[in-house]
DNA sequence: AAGATAAGTCAGCCTTGTTGACATTCCAAG
DNA sequence: CTTGGAATGTCAACAAGGCTGACTTATCTT
């Protein structure tokens, strides 16, 4: 078993290795979008709805400027995407308690509702995937992607899930 | 070991174990694409450009019929990425020689070295995780990965490395 | 009072995806 | 040998969702 272990050190860094990691990484995140995107085709959103929900919900009360931090994306793209949102009830945009500048973003029920429906389908899939690869591959596959990221983006990573100070 | 297992058992699969593998899903792919977006920003292409430049690289003289079925995208858009890319000389369509209606892509040592760039620093990255993560977490990696892919695209990430009939 | 920060907005641009319609070329089956 | 269908390419139009740059308003901080 040692063997083996020390025979794929040798091996696993080989350029045709790291293409399959990449190929799938690429089918991977298809299959992982697939089937949140389906459900938002049939409304008037995309996948970056789906992304402002998901960490609406995670982070109720979050402000603008720290979702801009989270989504990686100009505030320009996101006003386009939070706009509609609000306008069709699904978030609500309330001013800052502590500062008034701020804006602090929740789901309405209705939000709730739809961010669910998305979550749920990916989290099956999620889940399936966990059940196949066993517990293991799981913890693998987590520190993988962790070591994948940016600095910065892993310090958001870390950050989303943390008690309120 | 096999109590901390079970426990991992019970524990792995609730939702909020589910939300962070869908959270690191999302940095990660963000990490993942990050290198060679830089690169392609100071050209006059895309994430979509270097994707078909990877599988063109990866199955020369593969057909767009096929590049097709790999990308996912309709033929009016990769059209589109092939075109500009035959005309700055990067790929090379040739009309196939047993079925004359197909075209049969490859690079030319232009294309072929601006794939090397763009694969060179994809794969740092790559490496660097998986020597952070270690082999048996790369093990893990690629199994759940696989597993969250749908059937068909997993057929064709087998299909790739499949040596030509 | 001045400067910095948070949010929002307008205008315009790019890439990359989509539909739909259509032409061409060619293989293969009748 | 004709004809149906497959593979390819192309035109046009459109949408989502990124981007930059410029600017306003409100509010906080110094």
């Amino acid at each position: 078993m040692a063997e083996v272990h020390s025979g794929e050190s040798l091996l696993f860094l080989t350029d045709e290795q790291l293409r399959q990691g990449i190929e799938a990484m690429f089918f991977a995140y298809r299959g992982f979008t697939a089937d949140p995107d389906r459900i938002l085709a049939t409304m008037a959103y995309g996948r970056a709805h789906h992304r402002a929900l998901h960490f609406i919900a995670r982070r109720p009360g979050t402000t603008v400027n720290n979702l801009l931090g989270i989504l990686g994306v100009t505030k320009q793209s996101l006003n386009r995407v939070l706009r509609t949102l609000v306008e069709d009830g699904l978030v609500e945009s309330r001013q800052g308690k502590s500062d008034r500048r701020e804006r602090n973003l929740t789901l309405t029920d209705k939000g709730r509702a739809l961010e669910q429906t998305l979550s749920d389908a990916q989290r099956a899939r999620m889940r399936a995937a966990y059940r196949k690869a066993g517990p293991e591959a799981v913890a693998g596959f987590r520190q993988v992607l962790e070591a994948m990221m940016d600095p910065d983006m892993r310090r958001k990573y870390h950050a989303i899930r943390e008690t309120d100070k």
